[in-house]
DNA sequence: GTCTATACGAAGATAGAC
DNA sequence: GTCTATCTTCGTATAGAC
């Protein structure tokens, strides 16, 4: 294996586990057995070996996303939704594989309050996001766009919750967690009530 | 204002805004014009002075959490939901008050993979999230554990994520965020509906 | 009791030798 | 391509002023 591969394999695992801020470059290089200065040779600095490890796996999964979303002919809220978020689960699958690691690291950048972090990997999903939204918002035409604009927001905040957490021993109030496959029927059972849901009282703005 | 309360305002603004890991002591006590060593002689370590931001927001809220759930008699799932979060949403009515910062530092914080960052504020809950999951699932019954889990697991995270960007301009996908009390009425339909969700195809375990 | 000045080791980054 | 040396900044610790 390359010393680059080294670094990247390395450095998801690390990030996932640990957070971008609390993962030093020597604890990526020790781990990887490689000079602390090849990861500034082969990736520039610690944020762009972010960047990279972000955009081996996303290729694979947003080229499937889109295949998915543009397979749908007048697609439901379920549809949508499912074509989103199917083609990551089925990665976890192959276990040793890397992606459980890499699912964890995307839902904890998610909810990361550093914007530049956080960029690493919204320039990722930018495109696709943009697709599936206004897909999403077709299929719930009645919605009023403010109420639609937080529940896709609710929706992402379970999601990313759920992939930086799923995984996770420290969770000693819900216990119980089940595999992948049915979460992924959980999520989707429970994003598109929410989504659907009635719009109850509504709050006069400013 | 003392030093210890004017260093407490300004680390919970810069760690809202930057994150704990990439806001240095040197930031906080330049902005506070406060010496370095401050932070050392009141609160012990930044990991500590972390936990003391938390301790001193999280009293009241807490102890109103458990008024509204202790009033209840009988309750159905929306007054569960709606007696966690209305107590720390009518406080974002005060503006300059810092409960915003605040709320945005509890939603990235609940989402950090560094274990001992996200341990300050856990703490902080452990015993409220334990007296209302609890609650929640009495008003749940037929609903199988492990979905409960999965689905307590949802709401969590569209909570978090909420308090950690609702108000944040870096959102080009979901655009016209509505007013505070607006949002929490949508996320109390949205957690509702996905809550009491009819379950889907259960998949089988392993 | 409070606060300040200052020093130490470890971190990320980078220039240049090989 | 790889590695050594070095720079700046970080969290932390300590001695002492007020």
């Amino acid at each position: 294996m390359s010393t680059k591969e080294k670094i990247l394999d390395v450095a998801e695992r690390l990030f996932a586990d640990h957070g971008f801020a609390s993962t030093s470059l020597r604890d990526i290089t020790a781990e990887a057995d490689v000079n602390l200065a090849a990861v500034n040779y082969h990736f520039g600095s610690k944020i762009d070996l972010l960047k990279a490890v972000f955009a081996r796996r996303f290729g694979p999964v947003n080229a499937e996303r889109l295949e998915r979303l543009d397979a749908l002919e007048d697609p439901d809220t379920e549809q949508v939704l499912r074509a989103f978020f199917a083609p990551l689960f089925k990665r976890l699958r192959e276990p040793g594989s890397g992606w459980a690691k890499f699912m964890q690291l995307v839902g904890s950048t998610h909810s990361d309050t550093n914007d530049e972090i956080r960029a690493c990997m919204l320039e990722q999903i930018r495109v696709i996001a943009a697709r599936f939204t206004e897909t999403l918002a077709a299929t719930l035409p009645e919605l009023p766009p403010d109420v639609f604009s937080s529940r896709v927001h609710f929706v992402v905040g379970a999601m990313a919750h759920t992939f930086a957490f799923c995984r996770h021993k420290d969770m000693p109030l819900v216990h119980q967690l089940p595999e992948p496959d049915a979460i992924l029927e959980n999520l989707v059972d429970f994003a598109v009530a929410g989504m659907t849901a009635p719009v109850g009282n509504v709050v006069a703005p400013g």
